[in-house]
DNA sequence: TATTATGTATAAGAATCTTATGTATATTTG
DNA sequence: CAAATATACATAAGATTCTTATACATAATA
C-alpha cells in the first residue's frame, strides 16, 4: 500500500542546495521536467541523493514565480509533463548561484581539511 | 544604535552544515567556547561565513542535550565562558558526520562539474 | 491483477536559520 | 570621560527549506 517506501537517508547537508542543483541541471540540459530531474540527480549521485517530490515541486513553482524559470506543458504517452527552462534572468542568476556554491564548497573544505600549519 | 550591523550574506547553502562544522572544530581543537567558534570560522573562511549567535547557541545546546558535547564553565577576566568538548559518543558521531560531508561535497561537485562525456 | 514506474501536486509538521532583542563586562576611540 | 566596539552568553518570533504523507492519474511489468 505505501507507495513511497524508498528510504531517504539524505543528510541535512543538502538543505539549501536544491535550487542551485535545479538551475545547474537546466543550464546544462536546456529543458527538463520534474521527474526527469529527480532521476538525473539520482543517477549522477549514484543513488545517494533522492530528491523528494514534496521538495522538488514547490521549489520549481517558486523559481517560476520568481521569474527564473519558464514552463511549457507537453503531453507524452497520454501523461502530462511540465518542462522547465531558465529565463534570461534565470541564466544570469545561475552564474551567481554556481559561484556561491563554489565558494561554499571551498569554505567547507577549508574547515574540514585545514591546510597544515607550516613548520620551520 | 544598531548593535549588530554586520551583513550576513551567508547563502542558504550553509543551512544544515553548522553541526558538522562545530564538531569538526572541536575534534581539532579539543575544547572551544561559542564566541571562539564564530571567530575561528570567520578566520578560516576569510570573513565569508559569519555564524550568528541565534544559530550557534541553540545548536550547541542541542548537541549537548544529545550527549555529543560536554560543557565546562570558566570565568576569564570576569567574563563567563562555556567551553564545549566532544564526548566519546560525540567523537564517534563526528567521524560519521565528516564522512557524510565528504560524500556531500563529492556529490555536489559531480552535479556542478560533471565529468566530460567521452568522445571517440 | 496487483505492483511498480511515470508524472504532477499540496498540506502538516520538523528542522534550521535570520533577525531582533536582552544582559553584562572590558577595551578602545573620539 | 563618554561613547562605541569587542567579548560573551541567551532566547523568542518568524522565514525558509525540507520530510512525510497523501492524492490523483496513466503505462508497464510481474
Amino acid at each position: 500500500m505505501p507507495r513511497n517506501d524508498k528510504k531517504m537517508k539524505n543528510s541535512q547537508l543538502y538543505k539549501g542546495s536544491l535550487n542551485t542543483i535545479i538551475m545547474k541541471l537546466l543550464e546544462e540540459n536546456g529543458k527538463m521536467y520534474g521527474y526527469e530531474i529527480t532521476q538525473k540527480v539520482k543517477g549522477i549521485t549514484q543513488g545517494e541523493l533522492n530528491i523528494t517530490e514534496g521538495a522538488l515541486y514547490p521549489a520549481l513553482h517558486k523559481l517560476e514565480a520568481e521569474g527564473l524559470l519558464d514552463v511549457e506543458i507537453e503531453k507524452v504517452d497520454n501523461r502530462m509533463r511540465k518542462y522547465y527552462k531558465l529565463t534570461e534572468s534565470g541564466q544570469k542568476e545561475t552564474v551567481n548561484r554556481l559561484s556561491e556554491l563554489e565558494d561554499f564548497i571551498r569554505n567547507m573544505q577549508s574547515l574540514v581539511n585545514p591546510s597544515p600549519k607550516l613548520e620551520f
